[in-house]
DNA sequence: AACGGTTAGCAAACCGGTTTAGCGGAAGGT
DNA sequence: ACCTTCCGCTAAACCGGTTTGCTAACCGTT
């Protein structure tokens, strides 16, 4: 019988099988120049023979670098993989990471603890996306002094970061709406990951929201508070907003949708509540992401460069990590742009003024 | 001026400000109970004074764990992320790891090197996702001697592996074209990686092929060799696959494409051609993924319980790990189930027997 | 023969933690 | 008064590599 678990092969068996020192094994693969050239290659044929890798913890130790990129996100990431956003996003980080050789490391909540996580991650750097001031942890994730970018969150000066203009992507998005005679809105927004108190719009939720409200009120049109609805941003968050808002009485004949998998929700809960789209109810998006022009209808929605942003971001933070003496943070805003698909159409005329029917 | 690039705090740091050894700076975070209360408190409290977090990588190179698990793709992970069957599949795998606080490392070619990667990967265990034996890394990763799960490759019996039942999938998929009186045929399907000699059909994607021909052969359907086209596993490449057989003159009723996100590509290409689904074209896809339902018209496809094969393979991983004594590896096969949707219909009454239409 | 310059390779220190073995002193038992 | 046990803590070894500083041997000069 072999032996139960044959220990890995460490530098030292190497070297004692070879008859060199610990020194020479790893000058063999690493400054094989300081070495004689057969003994170099005698070396590393018997590193080979005894299947030796070096132990990639202990590399990392002694050269004080992972090689490994983290990307952070407050939300567990069965959630957030949910959401095609940030497949895209990773998209970008990972083509620029790959192309410098990082590997990409998920880091999440860890028992609840964003700290933990972060305390717990071998990255040399982290791309941090949608971490907004209503996260306590962020000044520790701060604090914990590795080179770190910030996409779509609340912004430091100290740290680069690189974001849209929601504010005006969101007014484009209500301006188009208004234009096409519209006047009751639904808007559909993603809850904060933290279930407590009355709902704090600081991040991105709340600069899209105020873009919202400006182009509803240049036009005049009140926005209420119970036409802003709030659930996880995934396409079933979506569709229970719309359906929720319904139940509540609501009539709108437009949803403001802060990303497209929501905004998709909506087009599948309106289509079950047999409503048409675009002729009863219009619906716009945010994000553009693929499969929003498969939907059907096609969905009108803001565009950003989402794979973009994750390359930049990636590109940001490998930067930061090369030129480890004094920071030079950078802040990068990308732009935005309406696409109108088919999911948005004129106002239906307006009923006669018969009570709601019930 | 400050110093330039203030030192982490280290354990000995710690110890020295608090008066006591190393040690009891170590117990006083890992086994508190073996220090007097008020000597633990103490040190705890000049520790978080000082800033002081233990190092992961020493963590990880003592412990002999790195509580991280790998994903690992034989694609760039940048390719990877577009395909949504790998979001929903890295959902699955993500519940399981965080249910156990374990993080996630995608794990993909470094400079193109798949070796050098797993070998640079600090896991305790991974997850290999459609390695088949075309990929001449597989038998190297598969020395590193860490704990692996394969998923949709090559099986070997010493390594645990989840499945599904692609050819049965495959020929549900035929069966039911068949059935709908179709007889002209395009089959679409993922590309190797390696771009070299003639496709070797070994993976999954030689899997379904078996299961296509096999119903259609038992309704007496020849699938000549250039009704098989090929190309990247994207909605893009599901597009090109498309729009090439029809510029070579293919005019087929049917399309098996072997993946959802081929399979909407093809949609896109027929539109693009005014061809009408299902009227003119029946598309079947393969996967279920949650765009499938949505798409236009909704897509009829072969369901795969994607998400669990993830969390069912995370899970396997996680037992390989625990008892890592003597491997006990498990091959779990899930099922498969059509699910007709919009996208088929019944063969388009075959046209007066004219010549092809130039 | 003595000298300076290379070259090839080694021992030991180091990265930053954890863990084992053990030690001094106080408490408890007889 | 002495032995034992327990408590609280420490020194040193260890995890598995890399790196620094040094030495011994060899080479060609003068």
């Amino acid at each position: 019988m072999v032996q139960q678990r044959n220990r890995r092969t460490r530098i030292a068996d190497v070297a004692r099988e070879a008859g060199v020192s610990k020194t020479a094994v790893s000058f063999a693969f690493n400054s094989p120049e300081r070495l004689s050239s057969d003994t170099a290659s005698r070396i590393r044929e018997v590193a080979s023979s005894l299947g030796y890798r070096p132990h990639p913890v202990a590399r990392m130790l002694t050269q004080r670098q992972t090689r490994t990129l983290g990307v952070l996100t407050p939300q567990a990431l069965s959630v957030v993989f949910a959401n095609p956003f940030f497949s895209t996003f990773s998209q970008g980080v990972a083509l620029a990471a790959e192309e410098a050789a990082y590997s990409l490391l998920f880091v999440s909540p860890v028992l609840g603890s964003l700290e933990l996580a972060v305390d717990r991650a071998t990255v040399d750097g982290l791309v941090a996306v949608g971490l907004s001031e209503e996260h306590p942890e962020v000044e520790q994730v701060r604090q914990a002094d590795l080179p770190i970018v910030m996409v779509d969150s609340s912004p430091f000066p100290e740290h680069s970061s690189v974001d849209v203009d929601d504010e005006k992507g969101a007014r484009a998005a209500a301006e188009h709406l208004v234009g096409l005679g519209h006047r009751d809105f639904l808007v559909v927004g993603a809850e904060p990951p933290t279930p407590g108190s009355r709902v704090s719009f600081d991040g991105i939720v709340g600069r899209r929201l105020a873009g919202y409200r400006a182009a509803l009120a240049a036009a005049g049109i009140d926005l209420p508070d119970e036409c802003v609805v709030v659930g996880p941003a995934t396409v079933e968050g979506g569709t229970e907003c719309f359906a929720r808002a319904w139940e509540d009485g609501l009539r709108p004949t437009a949803v403001l949708a802060m990303s497209d998998a929501m905004a998709i929700g909506v087009l599948a809960a309106a289509h079950r509540l047999g409503l048409r789209v675009p002729e009863d109810l219009s619906v716009v998006g945010f994000d553009d992401i693929d499969v929003a022009r498969l939907v059907n209808p096609p969905l009108t929605t803001v565009h950003q460069p989402v794979r973009r942003k994750g390359e930049e971001a990636c590109r940001l933070l490998l930067a930061a990590i090369e030129r480890h003496d004094e920071p030079r943070p950078e802040h990068r805003r990308l732009d935005t742009r309406l696409i109108v698909r088919g999911s948005s159409g004129r106002a239906p005329q307006p009923r006669q003024e018969v009570a709601a029917e019930e």
